[in-house]
DNA sequence: ATGATAACCGACCACTCGGTATGTTACAAG
DNA sequence: CTTGTAACATACCGAGTGGTCGGTTATCAT
């Protein structure tokens, strides 16, 4: 990797912690430029405008981390036993910052969503990329289902539930109302079964 | 109500309008001004500063409109079906402009709860309150429900699964996906009968 | 050796923000 | 008639923001 691919990396890392932090609009350029060690310079040699960081970061740390995520739990040979696993053992293993910081897609869908339609139209895209991943997981398993069962609303329902715990977390500052929704969620998610 | 107090009634309505629609920190004071028609002497004659005039919003504010919301779904005969019947007429009369705002107790969670203490223990206290008043619901109706049931846990997942699905909305600028993840839930509620 | 270019530096700009200090006006009490 | 205070208005401040621009350095092809 070249010097300038590098500096381009940590830029989007740090950027990337920051945005997860604090949010986009909160996340201050000085910030990035003072954990990076570099120029005004150099950020702007790499990206065109703060905005535009912002759409690398989601597109090229956020994305793939989100499906990197996911993917495992819904790949195996038992979805619904995969994603209740994925979302106990992710219960486990937050630390309370963790806890506070919540899920990176759900944050910016809140903030950003209603005020940059570049953001808006990137989160829609991830947000129905994921819901088709969790509903071809489930079709995959027709057969152990409910038959009345409609797996986009089911899909969709999860994923709502899921951030909404994140968000309920984050006044409590710890992870018990995090635990308890999550904990109703399986039973539901088990309930889909015959 | 005499002048001062008229002055201080709508410097609320307004703030609370511009942190509905964009956030506390979003928000400008000159913004609230202008609306106003007022000076910023006027403001800070009423408020001691920004997050002051925050959290009067929040308690003068959204804290009885969020009770004046639930209550009277919860209060029914049957909550049960008061809740599907909040939730689907809530969904109905909804314009577009409305979706994409949200519910403010949520918007103020995702944004506040990591930044400031005053706001923190604010929406934490109005949560537990929130859940208080679906548990005794709920347990008004102990009779009709599986026995098995674990009341708090239960209505922090219907309210965590709301939340969730205000977000979702945000993104795609249209109440379908709200509608589908309402319907779910609907689905879920009555599902808590025996 | 030289010119070009990639990669970066850092001073500076216009602007907005929350907040303050001083001034003004209307009214009410003495 | 004077004085005091409630209820504002207005000018101003310092800090911080995203963004620009001229300059610098190292590398590399010719």
């Amino acid at each position: 990797m070249s010097d300038a691919e590098q500096t381009r990396q940590k830029i989007l890392a740090v950027a990337a912690d920051e945005i997860h932090q604090h949010g986009f609009q909160a996340t201050s350029l000085s910030t990035i430029l003072n954990r990076c060690g570099i120029s005004k310079g150099a950020l702007y040699y790499h990206f065109s405008n703060k905005i535009e960081l912002g759409y690398a970061v989601f597109e090229e740390s956020f994305v793939p981390l989100l499906l990197d995520t996911w993917q495992p739990a819904l790949s195996q040979d038992d979805p619904i036993e995969g994603l209740c696993q994925f979302f106990t053992s992710m219960c486990n293993q937050m630390n309370s910052s963790e806890v506070v910081c919540g899920c990176p897609l759900n944050n910016l869908c809140e903030e950003m969503a209603n005020v940059d339609e570049g953001f808006r139209l990137r989160i829609l895209s991830m947000q129905e990329k994921l819901n088709a991943l969790i509903v071809t997981a489930l079709a995959r398993v027709k057969g152990d289902l409910r038959p009345e069962l409609k797996f986009t609303q089911v899909a969709y329902f999860i994923v709502a539930t899921f951030h909404g715990s994140t968000s309920l977390s984050k006044s409590s500052r710890n992870k018990v109302l995090y635990q308890q929704v999550i904990s109703e969620l399986c039973l539901y998610i088990r309930s889909l079964k015959k």
